[in-house]
DNA sequence: TGGTAATATGAGGCTTGCCTCACAAATCGA
DNA sequence: TCGATTTGTGAGGCAAGCCTCATATTACCA
């Protein structure tokens, strides 16, 4: 039980220069774990990417691990300022442009999502980490609707919560269909999904 | 432009202790990558799970490419299967028990699902055997949805297909939900938002 | 029963990818 | 300016994994 990944050196950047690096390489990991999934992807391309040697990957992330978990990090801090922003409108507004906030909202996070989807997937017994960042986000989601539809009894707040994340992983898709004809339909009938899904919601919680 | 994997001796099965074998080696196959995607199972782990030497997998299949086809076209044949079996529930049964009869299918076939989507997502440039089971798989739910829902135009019915059949993967994702409250909790919500998406299609077919 | 085609077998060749290490350069504090 | 600390650098060690090949064994057929 002694801790992992306590190689030899895996020491942090002191100097701006090295920040600068660090905040590179880790970029860098964000776009190729995205693009290629955590095993395809590999350390000497992250370094290629970032234009750094493999040497100075190497001295500031230990492992490839290491590096995965400094991804996750900032994709979930992205992710998370995202859902902030969402939160005002989820407040307050009807459900249809609170649908259509939602969906436009993961459009620019589309890259940040793929990254931590495969991360977790990828690496799921390896890092405990990923499970918690799984809870914290489900509950900032079920924060955000019990808000908006105080009615509900917490456990169904948490279930629609898990449920809309999980539609999270479709929107993306969606977003990823080659065809614009078909990808501009079969999102419009996302959009109708969500909305009949959250009314449904909302009758609920008003007699709740 | 010359054809690939035509590597020496790709040779199919003669005898019937041959055709053993690459049944054995098939199904090693789509157990592994179903539990840990294409990239992480390894062909001397395949091997070993069909009890075969390693020698014998390559006897049969030329590369692990051509061992994710076989297991590709495996896992196509035994969905097509179950979903022919709905087939008939689905052109009479009133919404509610079709969702939930296509709900309790998918619980038997998580394992083909998930080696199929590691092995299209894994590999979509490589083959483009993927992107055609993709289509026809779409065709056949359209041709599903078409019967039950005749009023709709075929474009919306192609347009629901393929948001049902990503709805797929998350019923996956529920039945892997390790706490058995949640599970059934947010499995229900699932069973919610495909009945009152199908009801409103239903509502449309009628009034189109 | 002998001959031929099919199947069995596993040691290694070869490549790839993670990671180390020894040494060079840059930057900071005094 | 001088030492100390941080950062830069890339050749190569090492292990893992895909695949080959030479040879042995089995099963079919005339």
């Amino acid at each position: 039980m002694s801790t992992p990944n306590d190689r030899h050196a895996p020491r942090a950047p002191k100097r701006a220069r090295g920040r600068k690096r660090v905040s590179e390489l880790v970029e860098a990991g964000v776009a190729l774990f995205a693009e290629k999934g955590y095993d395809a992807a590999t350390m000497t391309e992250v370094a290629a990417r970032a234009a750094a040697p493999i040497g100075s990957l190497y001295q500031f992330f230990p492992s490839k691990e290491a590096l995965a978990d400094a991804v996750l990090e900032r994709c979930d801090a992205q992710l998370d300022a995202a859902l902030a922003a969402i939160e005002n409108i989820a407040a307050a507004a009807a459900i249809p442009p609170l649908v259509d906030a939602f969906l436009n909202l993961l459009l620019g996070f589309e890259r940040e999502r793929a990254a931590m989807a495969t991360l977790i997937e990828s690496r799921a017994e390896a890092s405990t980490r990923a499970a918690e960042l799984k809870r914290s986000r489900r509950a900032r989601v079920a924060q955000i609707l019990a808000r908006r539809f105080p009615g509900l009894p917490p456990e169904r707040t948490r279930n629609i919560a898990h449920l809309l994340i999980q539609l999270i992983k479709i929107a993306a898709n969606v977003a990823a269909e080659p065809d614009p004809e078909t990808r501009a339909g079969v999102r419009n009938e996302l959009r109708t999904l969500g909305i009949l899904y959250l009314q449904d919601a909302e009758r609920a919680s008003e007699l709740g």
